[in-house]
DNA sequence: CACCCAATAAAACAAACGTTTGATTCATCT
DNA sequence: AGATGAATCAAACGTTTGTTTTATTGGGTG
């Protein structure tokens, strides 16, 4: 990755953020790059290709933390199920932090991938090859931790999971008003330490909720 | 509203949810309400007001139902605070049952308006002037009832709670994918149910967690 | 019947879009 | 010194954008 591509990816994050895939334009990311417009075509075949690149340059690093962390708690349970709260705080923390503190108090990378997620498909089928190999480990694993619910009531477990962290990221900045500027977006421990709480507060209530019974 | 407002605002969910804001043209969306290309600028001003139209044309039935309900939850109550799932109940369920039944099975106002949440701030002003007032009330009857936790707590649940709303209604169509097929989109109070409890737990975790405690 | 006015229609507007082109720079290597 | 090739640049490409303009329609009113 040359220093070129860095700048691109740093300035079309700020605008992807701001003004989502289509609203961003690639004169607007180039000059605040201070690159030649026809640099993005040059360095990554186009604007969509861009916003894969820089959705991989973020994510990659984290998801093979995510693995290894994971990895390693797998050996050391010998089989057992993982405890929801370690399942929660290696698929949490690594993300939620690293990303927290990618440029302390602005959190484009965030608003910009969570705005691509909600993109058609064109985008998601390359997106989703990024994340499928993480969504599929850790799926298997909260099957194991969650085995007295049936397969359905675990999708529900995983999809609830899904919103709450890409919500919390997406509207990360929106913490400020909603505490009438009590809450110090950059204490990143406080917000994950509540939301696995949370999380798994939810999943628990749903375990305890669902167990057994079956009715809808 | 006409005939023709009405035609325009239902292209405009479809086109809006597939391809943001920026990325839906004009010429797509009155052609598939086939309307001429200017009944746009003609009836809602701009683009930019069709937007908040489409919104409105929506969500104001819906706070005016959540307000009715919540009053008269306040007037049984007698000054005493809302049981948590009751507060959970009149948010959620006028909310998601009406807007997952509107277009059985594509859902589209909810994700053209979940996409419209992360717009830039001019429109922003906007929406938040629609959901101004039913915010206020609920954040206010939230806190009445979680009166054991300090603002600042407070405002988390009320960010995570918010955040898993959004989340779940702008990836609704997700649901299909993640549970193989298993879970039926249209099986509305099967998701709220469960939606619902899990906030309940969620919140109802961090009380525990946080209510005198207060490490960070 | 003549008038009016809201609604629709087709055509045109300038501006902005993503991408491509062809020239130029400049360090590297024979 | 001369050749090579990646990187940058300004300029232009053809399309598409949201909006406006001008003309036409058609039902209700005086």
């Amino acid at each position: 990755m040359t220093e070129t591509q860095i700048k691109i990816i740093e300035a079309a994050e700020i605008e992807f953020a701001n003004h989502g895939f289509e609203g961003a334009s690639v004169r607007d990311i180039t000059s605040r790059a201070e690159v030649n417009i026809a640099a993005i075509n040059y360095h990554f075949g186009s604007k969509a290709d861009l916003f894969i690149e820089m959705i991989r340059y973020r994510i990659e690093p984290i998801n093979q933390l995510r693995i290894e962390l994971l990895e390693e708690a797998l050996q050391k349970s010998r089989g057992n199920p993982l405890p929801l709260r370690q399942v929660l705080e290696i698929i949490i923390r690594p993300l939620i932090k690293n990303l927290t503190e990618l440029n302390k108090g602005e959190f484009h990378f965030m608003r910009a991938m969570g705005r691509g997620l909600t993109e058609e498909s064109r985008f998601m089928a390359n997106l989703h090859d990024i994340l499928a190999d993480v969504i599929s480990r850790f799926r298997a694993v909260l099957a194991n931790t969650l085995s007295n619910l049936s397969s359905e009531e675990i999708a529900y477990c995983f999809h609830f999971m899904s919103c709450s962290i890409g919500g919390v990221m997406m509207q990360h900045q929106k913490l400020e008003s909603i505490s009438g500027g009590m809450i110090d977006l950059t204490n990143t421990n406080a917000l994950i330490n509540r939301l696995i709480t949370f999380i798994e507060g939810g999943i628990a209530s749903l375990q305890r909720e669902r167990a057994t019974s079956s009715e809808t």
